[in-house]
DNA sequence: ACATTTCTTCTATTGAAGTCGAAGTTTTGC
DNA sequence: GCAAAACTTCGACTTCAATAGAAGAAATGT
């Protein structure tokens, strides 16, 4: 059945879609594919990412639609829905679901840069704002907001 | 070889040996292991318990010391280490290197209460200033500051 | 037209993770 | 002292991710 968490390939190739997809030139032929995993450094046989395309399609991560002879391929789920789950996994996973610890772990890794930690306190000041007006207005999920007077 | 990043049983694992270790217990026996995976939903054998501790031995991510016929092992790598590895590879392989992706990622996970949010104001304005100031310092690896007037 | 290239599907192999039973050794409880 | 209990080591088995070759079908080039 179908499984949440893509695996470390799968999440690869997700990668080339979704960068792909950016660019403009959105379903893949299987050789596109095959050769941007080779400029990221993976080199594997067509045959083998077509192997992966099809399991990746049995669980849903990515659609077909046939073309000539061949298939393009491209993802169904997002980039943000798929960070989404597996930041949940980390959270859970590693830090007890703590969201602090996390944030210490993210601002201790190299890769962060000065511009990011700016960007990343706006997205914060807006998350806090937001959290704040949702409480003003009472945040219930049950509730239907009351906008007008 | 060793590989770099706990399998999944293998974080458990290491959750249970550092929730322990907080909690004042530190090296513990393989029953209480046991004992602990499954109060937090994972009932496993005795013996499976016993093998996975000793390929995380092997790995270097536990020790172990001997008290009479049996073994009390303890978590060698910390928390925080592990969590800094694996931001890296959620970093890397979700969000294409961009740690404002992920913050919005984590911003949108559900489990991110408001208090978290406001503590994790407080980490990113003191990350802030700690960069501006290693930046008022000239903190270049390849150039050397021109400290003076 | 037909040989070559380009696709796919199917089948098979390898290695890691997860799981546990059998068997052997030490400790403990009367 | 000896049976029962507690541990460990070893070996076996299953599943899944990763990898790719063989074989067959469609498109292409000249």
């Amino acid at each position: 059945m179908s499984r949440i968490y893509p695996s470390e390939l799968e999440l690869l190739i997700l990668n080339v879609l979704w960068d792909a997809k950016s660019s403009g030139d959105s379903p893949l032929p299987v050789r596109d594919v095959r050769d941007r995993l080779q400029e990221a450094g993976r080199d594997l046989a067509h045959t083998t990412v077509i192997t992966t395309l099809n399991v990746m399609l049995e669980k849903k991560f990515v659609t077909r639609k046939p073309r000539k002879n061949a298939f393009l391929f491209a993802a169904k789920v997002t980039r943000e829905s798929v960070g989404k789950k597996e930041m949940g996994k980390l959270l859970d996973r590693v830090f007890a679901g703590s969201a602090t610890s996390l944030m210490q772990a993210l601002l201790s890794t190299d890769e962060v840069s000065t511009e990011s930690i700016a960007e990343m306190k706006k997205l914060i000041d807006q998350a806090a704002s937001l959290k704040i007006s949702a409480k003003r207005e009472g945040k219930s999920k049950t509730r239907k907001p009351n906008t007008g007077a």
